[in-house]
RNA sequence: GUCCACGUAGCUCAGCUGGAUAGAGCAUGCGCCUUCUAAGCGCACGGUCGAGCGUUCGAAUCGCCCCGUGGACACCA
């Protein structure tokens, strides 16, 4: 909410007192742009809402809010009641103007707001097993996850981007053994990949590397200290190169928690005493459950197997808790839509512990279609694989491929179209934005002469103010996005922004010698108007061109 | 079968804590470069918001119930 929004809020809750004898809180009072010209500046449906409680016609209260009104507090010029019972409310161009200074003023921290208020909060996501490439679901829950780390941290938050490395389960056995047979297999020694095992390059690659390294040092050792060299090394190659992967991605970590860890520190074993100690697990049929349906889940878990060894649950638990312990009062996880069924187990866990069911929350990444030409592309040209993140930058570069990952909200079916993202016309949204961005560098370049504007009392054409008012949106749009952790709106509000600019751009000539005051306020204008889009475009990772 | 998500213009999607005449881009058609970047702007065309019922002064938005699509339903991770 911007300085404007809430002078309204507060002269509207002065009015109802006065007219009612009511409090009512700021969170009640909802003050929108209307959608139509000729509906004011600003407005609101207080008088509708409040009509059952006021036990009068909405018409009637708007009225005598209206009356109470005190212009002078919230630079109204006017007030009319409109509509079923709306107050349209229209604001002195110079107060929305008055935005310039304070763009101009915060820079680089405008559209930042302190609703986080320093909590804690740990938010993870990809988590990719290192047992392969990055795949584009996992691109998706990297550009989306990093986007909300952004706009948490703009929010106040005080933010930990976590990455959970799973280098302790079977699929590291199994990798193990594909390296061990890909290394076997350069020694022309028949060796054949487990039937489960990881069939991809990137494996045949880190074998190589081995053999390069240690030639056939291995060849016939299939001892138990072999394997966890095969396990060891398997495990570092692989997450150097999902590092570097992500890095090139632009998305970063502060924290990468190693489940071999939690194993280590006997976490996982206390995890499981503890839920026992609690009295919330049973035995049955040799193995240990947990008695998740307690807690909402449908059914019971498994925790340990009647064979000893213990489901992905426990070090899953063992995990949670160990965040809990380093401080962070909320958590936040990404998972793709094939893990959304342990939410309620994970869940439960945490309610047995003594968490709140909300101390821990799962948004759900849906799947990833590539399409081109209007046909799924279903491998890799060149590789015969899934496609890759690396694979999908170099296509079509990072900026559209993060762009167009964020764009769309999380929670459903997504279709890539490499087509339209390799494409640099104006069908692509990416290009669009970064082009408003550039053409804006571009005329503030030719300035020359032209001396800082002092007031901004001549922005009053249509296009300058509609562009004012959006710049004044901009704070409430990152609060926004970040409390509902949906950076889509962020790419919304870009997409608009730059449209309001090159309509403007259209209209209005902003480089004029024949009318230099005039010129230096829209030059102001221009100024701030750089500085909004290039925030927004940093909230999503993406770069904002000074040249194209 | 049970559970979860989704269904909005020809296409891809916004809008969903209920609000005014449901929005954008693409596609289609027509205009605009001797003027700061035409990767742009303007105009037009385009809708039973999947169907029905309900709650409400008011429903794309909330509830119920169908239909359709996708996903999840392991002593795998």
């Amino acid at each position: 909410m911007n300085d404007i929004e809430k002078g309204l809020k507060e002269t509207i809750i002065k009015a109802l007192l006065k007219a009612y004898e009511i409090e009512i809180s700021e969170d009640k009072v909802v003050i929108e742009i209307p959608k139509t010209k000729g509906q004011g500046d600003y407005s609101t449906n207080v008088a509708m809402q409040l009509a059952k409680v006021l036990h009068d016609k909405p018409s009637n209260i708007a009225s005598n809010i209206i009356k109470e009104m005190d212009y002078e507090a919230c630079s109204l010029e006017k007030c009319e009641i409109a509509g079923p019972g709306f107050i349209n409310f229209t604001i002195a161009n110079s107060t929305l103007a008055s935005i310039i200074d304070v763009v101009l003023k915060e820079d680089t921290k405008y559209g930042s707001n302190t609703i986080g208020n320093g909590i804690k909060i740990n938010v993870e996501y990809v988590s990719a097993n290192p047992t392969g490439d990055l795949h584009l679901g996992h691109a998706r829950g990297a550009a989306w996850g990093d986007s909300v780390t952004r706009l948490l941290k703009a929010s106040g938050y005080d933010v930990c981007r976590e990455f959970y490395v799973n280098d302790a389960g079977n699929q590291i056995n199994k990798l193990a053994y594909s390296l061990e047979a890909r290394y076997a297999n350069i020694f022309n020694i028949k060796k054949e990949l487990p039937e489960d095992g990881y069939h991809g390059e990137d494996v045949k690659l880190i074998a190589e590397e081995i053999a390069k390294e240690y030639k056939d040092k291995f060849i016939n050792d299939d001892s138990e200290e072999t394997l966890r060299f095969f396990r060891t090394y398997g495990i570092a190659k692989e997450l150097e190169k999902l590092k570097k992967d992500l890095r090139h991605f632009r998305v970063d970590f502060d924290v990468w928690t190693s489940e071999q860890t939690l194993h280590d520190s006997g976490a996982v074993v206390k995890a499981l005493e503890t839920l026992k100690d609690l009295g919330v697990t049973y035995e049955l049929d040799g193995a240990i459950w947990f008695k998740s349906t307690k807690y909402g889940d449908d059914k019971d878990r498994v925790l340990k197997k009647s064979d000893g060894s213990y489901t992905y649950l426990v070090p899953d638990i063992a995990y949670h808790i160990n965040k809990f312990e380093r401080g962070f009062s909320k958590l936040v996880n990404f998972w793709g839509a094939d893990h959304h069924g342990y939410i309620p187990r994970m869940k439960a866990a945490l309610q047995a512990l003594g968490k709140e069911k909300d101390d821990l929350e799962v948004d759900i990444i849906q799947m990833v279609r590539l399409v081109d030409e209007g046909k799924e592309v279903k491998m890799s040209k060149r590789t015969g694989n899934a496609v890759t993140v690396r694979e999908l930058c170099d296509e079509v570069g990072v900026d559209a491929a993060r762009y167009f990952f964020v764009q769309r909200a999380v929670d459903t079916h997504f279709d890539f179209d490499l087509g339209l993202a390799r494409k640099q016309s104006n069908d692509n949204p990416v290009y669009y934005a970064q082009y408003a961005h550039a053409r804006i560098c571009s005329v503030l370049k030719q300035t020359g002469e032209i001396p800082e504007a002092t007031s901004y009392e001549l922005l009053n054409d249509e296009k300058e103010i509609v562009l004012l008012k959006y710049i004044n949106e901009f704070s409430s749009v990152v609060k926004d996005a970040a409390i509902t952790r949906a950076p889509h709106k962020v790419c919304n509000y870009i997409q608009k922004l730059a449209a309001l600019f090159h309509s403007f751009y259209g209209n209005c000539k902003v480089n004029d010698k024949e009318h230099l005051e005039l010129s230096s306020q829209r030059i102001a204008l221009l100024k701030a108007t750089k500085i909004t889009l290039r925030n927004a475009l940093d909230l999503i990772g993406v770069e904002a061109i000074e040249k194209m």
